[in-house]
DNA sequence: AGCACGCCGACT
DNA sequence: GTCGGCGTGCTC
């Protein structure tokens, strides 16, 4: 048992398989599946995970493992077993699947360096280089006026030699603890020796003769007001020590929570959390579908399944929405479970996420609430998996691995035997539909639990504004409401359902918009330093003050939407104060929070924002709602967009009158006679989803069909399009004959980082061998990707169809 | 991916 | 000769 099967940190495709390696007598009791290694691959060094322990090989020289990281395997048995499903499943590099399913500060980075290894005098140049110093970083060669050969000499002489250094960035944070080292009637003794003049020794002696506990030196010294010296003089006595203790960073105050009892579940509730409750008893996996209006109590059946499954001694994965990962959302979980949850989002710092991870992995929690990623927590003794608002499109993740959380979660829940409940007010087709045949355990919530009906929604025809005059974005109905709720003193939503949200300039004489040069989108404007830059790339200059296609200097510039929405507010109504949110007013760190804070303090009137004011928001004093465009969604190319429609006008509506006041939501559209604008404004989902499974069947999409998109990129155009039908008739010969290949296309946005993009996409109903056959025709593509810099890119089920 | 090696043309 | 550029093949 003294090889190791390893995966190494090289991602590329001729690297996608495991490597031996010799096992070292002195890892030979510590080595487990799961650990990271660094191990020699070639010249360098690398990190690597050990993925199985043999005791041969068909190699028949090996090379030994260098070092090893970890203590505990940072990926658990079923983890390592997950990360091969999932790279499989996704068509992704092993390397990808593993370091994805942990924190950032886990993955390695590397440096080179020149070590010089004699004593004897350098040539002069290499002297320079090292200016008394004994290593140096790589780069300062290749900055320096030495060639390439003068260092192959040096090395080859034995005078310097080159160094490939893994760098783990752990993070862990410490503090520095002191405590006696001796019993309370020796440290009396002791006190008895020391000289009268050593005033603050005996102050700290006398103090631990009192509290022989450890303490913070920090504390220590802060209490007896004196420096570290005293402690130093006295840990050289041999009376005290000091040793550093690992804390962790607390993003949340855990003690300044208040701890909520389980409320009383309606019959509604009720009825919909035994068959949960009967699962986790049973350890049976089954995936229920809960279906529940906004307000109905979805949080507080997890919360008491989550209860059973810790009574259980098991544990509990909650995934929501980066979004809506709010304060309030997590306030939820802490009160009632306490220090027991742990909390993952991207808005904690990357040392934080670990620490979080930690507690998770040392079995310090019990629960955790947390965005996509945590899906991959690594507990071991899993009982529950919970998705809430299970149609959001975070859970996808859009790089490599393209995996959805909820197809994690059902694999993960079926490998424990544990249950998975999708959560939703609006659930996917595709879960809806499946719950329908009955794969999914459907359980519904019809009634909020405060008993106020849903909202009244009204719908407004903006063509008939138009016909009346009313050339404003603003219906006179909604400005009537608006200025009824101003007088009372009560607080709106108003929601600009736009896409493209982000600032452009163009020139007002001829048109141009300034585009990346390097990618086929538009620059995007940046107020606060003047700069135009690139999303997808990293290109950034300065505003022109001219067009540089006409010269012209009227250059306007394209508000974020809700800006202009904003300036036109003011004129209307220049009382209301208005607090704006979209990428602009939230780029910065818990500007988010502090915006959504401020409306709840009533520091603002209305609510003007994207999306992302849509969901998780719950204030007392809101009564309307106000949609601008409820149809712009409906216009972009995606086969998602009335469900997205659907979604977004269901969950807007449900911020208005959450409490003891009624609400009111306004939608202004262009097309009131849409279906998923007007089945959305009646809340009927039933109905909505029969019409949009008739269109999804009538045109071929999921859920009646899976879908595949392949993207191929390549720096020139003629290439891409010639692989991309290379490709197309390659997967017509693998493809069953009820599967379609739509494309070769050009993709949605043709180049990015001056590659161009083509795309195709398979449709199928049952292609059992799929994954396996598309990996066949990556294979034939194998020579162009290595030598030819031709990129494929495959996404099992896209939700964006980049 | 990222490295070495080897071949080649260009240049002090 | 010496330097650097690029294509090729390999990493247990």
């Amino acid at each position: 048992m003294n090889v190791a099967k390893v995966i190494v940190d090289v991602p590329s495709a001729a690297i996608d398989q495991t490597f031996d390696y010799e096992i070292p007598e002195r890892f030979m009791d510590i080595l487990t599946p799961g650990m990271r290694v660094i191990v020699p691959f070639g010249p360098r060094k690398i990190m690597g995970f050990v993925v199985q322990i043999t005791d041969q090989s068909s190699f028949n020289k090996l090379k030994p493992i260098l070092e090893v990281l970890d203590l505990v395997p940072v990926l658990t048995e079923e983890l390592l077993n997950l990360g091969r499903w999932l790279a499989n499943e996704t068509l992704s590099l092993s390397i990808n699947a593993l370091q994805v399913m942990l924190p950032q500060v886990l993955k390695s980075k590397y440096k080179k360096e020149i070590v010089r290894s004699t004593e004897e005098n350098l040539p002069l140049e290499l002297e320079d280089l090292f200016q008394g110093r004994d290593v140096i970083p790589f780069e300062e060669f290749e900055n320096s006026p030495l060639t390439y050969n003068q260092l192959k000499k040096a090395v080859d002489a034995g005078d310097v030699s080159i160094d490939y250094v893994v760098q783990s960035r752990i993070t862990k944070k410490y503090i520095t603890m002191v405590a006696p080292l001796k019993e309370i009637h020796l440290l009396e003794e002791a006190l008895q020796d020391l000289p009268k003049s050593a005033k603050k020794q005996r102050a700290i002696i006398e103090y631990f003769i009192e509290q022989p506990e450890e303490i913070s030196q920090k504390l220590l010294l802060s209490k007896l007001q004196t420096t570290s010296s005293t402690i130093k003089s006295l840990v050289e006595k041999g009376l005290i020590e000091t040793y550093r203790k690992e804390v962790y960073r607390n993003p949340y105050d855990d003690d300044a929570i208040e701890r909520t009892a389980p409320l009383t579940l309606n019959a509604e509730q009720q009825s919909a959390i035994e068959p949960i409750l009967e699962s986790i008893e049973n350890e049976k996996h089954e995936v229920f579908l809960l279906h529940g209006v906004t307000g109905s109590g979805k949080t507080e059946v997890y919360l008491q399944a989550i209860q059973e499954v810790i009574n259980k001694g098991q544990e509990a994965i909650v995934l929501v929405p980066e979004i809506s990962l709010t304060p309030q959302m997590v306030n939820r979980f802490k009160s009632r479970f306490g220090k027991s949850v742990a909390v993952m989002h991207s808005a904690l710092s990357a040392g934080e996420k670990f620490d979080e991870w930690r507690k998770i992995q040392r079995r310090e929690v019990q629960v955790v609430v947390g965005a996509r990623s945590a899906i991959f927590s690594p507990f071991e003794n899993l009982g529950i998996i919970i998705i809430d608002e299970e149609h959001e499109n975070s859970y996808k993740q859009e790089e490599q691995p393209r995996y959805h959380a909820r197809d994690v979660a059902i694999e993960r829940g079926k490998n424990n035997s544990i249950p998975v409940i999708l959560g939703s007010a609006t659930p996917t087709l595709e879960s809806f539909a499946r719950a329908s045949k009955g794969v999914y355990k459907l359980a519904t919530l019809k009634n909020r639990t405060n008993n106020k009906p849903m909202p009244e929604v009204i719908t407004v025809d903006m063509r008939e504004e138009l016909h009346a005059g009313n050339r404003t974005m603003f219906s006179r109905l909604l400005m009537d409401k608006v200025r009824d709720c101003l007088e009372k003193g009560e607080q709106i939503v108003l929601l600009l359902n736009r896409r493209g949200y982000s600032t452009f300039i163009m020139c007002r004489d001829c048109g141009h918009v300034k585009e990346c040069p390097h990618c086929d989108i538009a620059l995007t404007y940046h107020k606060n330093n003047q700069t135009l830059k690139c999303h997808y790339c990293s290109y950034e200059e300065l505003v022109p003050h001219s067009c540089p296609e006409c010269s012209s200097d009227s250059i306007r510039y394209f508000g974020t939407g809700t800006q202009r929405v904003e300036e036109a507010l003011a004129q209307i109504i220049p009382e209301a104060r208005v607090i704006r949110m979209d990428v602009d007013t939230t780029r910065k760190k818990g500007a988010h929070e502090k915006l959504l804070r401020d409306f709840a303090e009533k520091k603002g009137d209305i609510l003007l924002g994207t999306q992302m004011i849509a969901k998780g928001l719950d204030f007392e004093n809101v009564t309307l709602v106000g949609v601008l465009t409820a149809d712009s969604m409906l216009h972009i190319p995606d086969f998602r967009s009335s469900e997205k429609t659907f979604q977004l006008l269901t969950q807007v509506s449900g911020r208005a009158g959450r409490h003891e006041l009624t609400g009111e939501v306004i939608v202004q559209t262009y097309t009131p006679e849409h279906y998923s604008i007007e089945l959305a404004s009646k809340y009927n989902f039933e109905e909505f989803y029969k019409k949009e499974m008739a269109m999804r069947r009538a045109f071929q999409y999921p859920p009646y069909y899976y879908l595949a998109l392949i993207t191929i990129t390549h720096p020139n155009q003629v290439v891409v399009v010639q692989s991309a039908q290379q490709m197309v008739k390659q997967l017509q010969q693998i493809v069953q004959p009820g599967s379609i290949i739509l494309g070769p296309t050009p993709s949605p946005i043709p180049r990015i980082k001056d590659r161009y993009r083509y795309q195709c996409m398979i449709k199928y109903k049952h292609e059992p061998n799929l994954r396996k056959n598309i990996q066949a025709v990556m294979n034939y593509f194998k020579d162009q990707i290595q030598k030819n810099d031709l990129q494929i890119i495959v996404d099992m089920q896209p939700y964006q169809m980049m």
